[in-house]
DNA sequence: ACTCTTACTGATAAATATTTTCAATAAAGG
DNA sequence: CCTTTATTGAAAATATTTATCAGTAAGAGT
């Protein structure tokens, strides 16, 4: 099972993370972290909580909310803005990636190549800016979405 | 006064838009439009409500959130997400362009060029996800906001 | 193992933000 | 001036997020 291996392997160098920076590792932390490893689509503090309270039936709303910032803070994860709300979170195996997501079921493809340099220096200088950061999001259907239908 | 002027034609435009597309041309919603027309920044619905009760003191928020949804869907103005909330809108004059937002300020410039197509197509091809619509978002400082340090 | 420090937690409350409901109102066409 | 009906504002209901705080439990030191 290949699968699992891996994604315990990823929580383990996940909860290495959260030590490495000086957090501690709680039973809540991890239970949220085993909430949404593995998980290829988008999720919202509510859904998370509701997940990851099957596995730790104690766990409190506001650690999940503390647990998401926290882990996206470490690059582990990161926001993706939707129609419906602004505070989903999602997998960011990588540094400045950019998210391709699908309508339908919500999974979200990784992806870092954006070619946005000339456009970016040429509006530079047209607008006198200096621009910082860039933030892309890409919408659409998944193979099996379309395949569905 | 060419400023003015534009202005207030933009506010027709605007007005004859909500006519022809068959609503009705209330004071509360010219109240909206005069809030936010003219504004080269962004906003979010209680800002709008605050502005727009000056000169429309009877006015409710419910008002302004719909307006501003109508707005949206006539393609008049945009959704811009912000860290802080995503329900902040923009003016758009032009049909598919993003916007460049100063961090400080907030103020936006518009502007349509992107050049995603090839990244696009190469991730469609990678992907098997049918690309349907992006979200492009800059962000920076603007001249004055550089100038003031 | 045991103790100690203090980061972390959950419950509660509070603050925000958004949507729904509904009777009253006022556009706009006739 | 009527009539129709989209639109409105108030209030209530939901939903979402943040702040507070006393109790708890990681994890370092022993």
């Amino acid at each position: 099972m290949p699968e699992l291996n891996g994604e315990e392997q990823q929580k383990t160098r996940w909860l290495d993370q959260l030590k490495a920076h000086g957090y501690r590792m709680t039973r809540p932390r991890q239970a949220v972290v085993e909430a949404i490893l593995g998980d290829p689509t988008h999720w919202r503090p509510e859904q998370v909580f509701e997940r990851a309270r099957r596995t730790y039936p104690n766990l409190g709303l506001v650690t999940v909310y503390r647990t998401l910032e926290l882990l996206q803070k470490l690059g582990l994860i990161r926001r993706v803005h939707m129609e419906r709300g602004c505070r989903s979170y999602t997998l960011a195996s990588q540094e400045h990636s950019h998210q391709l997501i699908c309508r339908d079921c919500g999974r979200v493809e990784e992806f870092s190549e954006c070619d946005l340099l000339e456009t970016v220096e040429r509006l530079a200088k047209r607008t006198g800016y200096s621009i910082e950061a860039h933030w892309l999001e890409l919408l659409g259907r998944c193979p099996a979405c379309l395949v569905a239908g």
